[in-house]
DNA sequence: CCGGTAAGAGCGAACGTTCATTCTCTTTTA
DNA sequence: TAAAAGAGAATGAACGTTCGCTCTTACCGG
C-alpha cells in the first residue's frame, strides 16, 4: 500500500514554518490566526493540522529552526585568526544585515518565552549556546595574545549579550533605528573591555 | 440632581489600572481577560466599562501613567552637582530596584507597541523625553568640566539607551539574571565613553 | 504492463469555546 | 427623586481545532 512521502512532509512543514514566520514577525503570535497561516501557506486548515498538531507546535518549530540558523552562523567563524576583524563581521551581520522580519520574530519569541515554558526552554538553550561560543572565541583570542588575559570573561560576555539584545529591541521597536551608526562605538567599547585598557579587568568583581 | 464624583472616578480608574498592570506584567495583554481584570479590581464588567471604554484604553492608560512615573524619577535628579554619582544612583534604580513586574510590564508595552500605533506613540514620546533628559544631564556635566566636551553625545546616549533596554530584556526573559553584577562594568564603560579616554570621541562619526 | 485499491494528501464547513462588550436591571446617594 | 454607581447575565464575533468528505497516487496481484 502507499506509504508517507518523507520529502514532501519536510517540504510542507517548511512552507508552513516560513509562512507563519513572516506573519508572526509582523503581527505577533496571538494576533496571527491559523486561517492566515493557512492562506499564506496555500493550504486548508484540515491539511495543515496533518503537519503540526497545534499553533504552539508551529511556534516551537520556528524557534528551533532559527536557533539552528544562528548557531551555524557562529560555527562558520569559530576559530578565525584575527579576533577583532572576525568580531566586527559578526557584529555587522547581527546588527545590520538581519532583516526587520528576523528582528521582529526574535522580539516575539522573547516576549512569548516569558510565559510559554516550551519556548523559554528553547531560547535558554540558544542563549547558553551563544554564550559558550563567545567565551570560546575570547579564550582562543587570549591564548593568541590578541586580548588581555586578566579579564572577567563572564562579565564581558554578559555585557555583549546585553548590548546585542538592546540593539535588536531598538530595531524592533523603532523601525528607522540606524543600527549601523552604533557599530563604531560598539566595537570601540568591545576593544576597551577586552584590551583591559581601563578598570575593565576588575569590573567583574562580584560585590559583597 | 446628583452629580458625578470626580474623586471617586479617579480612585476607581486607579484601582483598575493597578489591577490590570499586575496581570498584564505577568500574563501579557492578550492573555489577560477583562473578567480577570474585573475580579482583581473587585468590580463587575458592566461597571468597569463605565471607567474605560475598552481594553485598549486600559493599556494606553497604564503606558501613560508609567511614563509620568519614570519622568518624575528623572526630574528629581535633574541638575545634581556630581554627574557620575548621580548617574550611578539612577542606574542602580533603573537596573536593580525596579521590580520584576515593572520590567515585565515594560516588556509587554514594547512588544505591544510594535503593532499598536497608540502605544507606539506613547512609547516614542517617552523615549524622546528620556533621551532629552540624558542629553541635558550630559551637557550640564560637560559645562562643569566633569566629562569631555569632544564627544558625540548622540552616539553615547544612543548606546546608553541600548544597554538599558538590553538589561531590562535580560531581566524580563531570564528571571534570575543578576542585573547588579553588570553595574560595575556598565559604569566603567560609561566613564570610558564620557571621559574620552580612547577613540570614543570619534566613534560617532557617521560612516560614508 | 495494468487496473484496482488502500492509504496518503488535501479540503472546507462546522463545532465549541473564549472573550470583549452590551443591556437591563438593582442599589445607592446628593 | 433622578441620576450615579454597580451588578451580572446575555450577545455575538473570532478563532483554534475537528470531522467527514473527496482527490491523488504508489504499490500489488494478475
Amino acid at each position: 500500500m502507499r506509504h508517507a512521502n518523507a520529502q514532501l512532509q519536510h517540504d510542507r512543514r517548511d512552507v508552513i514554518l516560513s509562512a507563519a514566520q513572516r506573519l508572526f514577525a509582523r503581527m505577533g503570535f496571538h494576533q496571527t490566526t491559523m486561517q492566515q497561516i493557512c492562506a499564506a501557506a496555500g493550504m486548508s486548515p484540515g491539511n495543515l493540522y496533518r503537519y503540526f498538531p497545534s499553533k504552539e507546535a508551529i511556534i516551537a518549530g520556528i524557534a528551533e529552526r532559527d536557533r539552528a540558523d544562528v548557531a551555524s552562523q557562529f560555527a562558520s567563524v569559530e576559530n578565525a585568526p584575527d579576533f577583532f576583524a572576525t568580531f566586527a563581521v559578526l557584529a555587522h551581520h547581527h546588527f545590520v544585515e538581519r532583516t526587520a522580519d528576523e528582528v521582529g520574530l526574535c522580539a516575539e519569541i522573547m516576549s512569548e518565552s516569558r510565559r510559554n515554558p516550551a519556548i523559554a526552554r528553547i531560547m535558554n538553550e540558544f542563549d547558553k549556546d551563544v554564550i559558550a561560543r563567545l567565551k570560546s572565541m575570547l579564550r582562543a583570542a587570549a591564548e593568541r595574545g590578541e586580548i588581555s588575559r586578566d579579564i572577567d570573561f563572564d562579565a564581558v560576555v554578559s555585557m555583549l549579550m546585553v548590548i546585542a539584545d538592546g540593539v535588536w529591541w531598538r530595531r524592533a521597536v523603532e523601525p528607522n533605528f540606524d543600527a549601523k551608526s552604533v557599530l563604531p562605538l560598539f566595537m570601540d567599547i568591545t576593544r576597551y573591555m577586552l584590551l583591559g585598557g581601563g578598570a575593565a579587568n576588575s569590573a567583574g568583581e562580584k560585590s559583597k
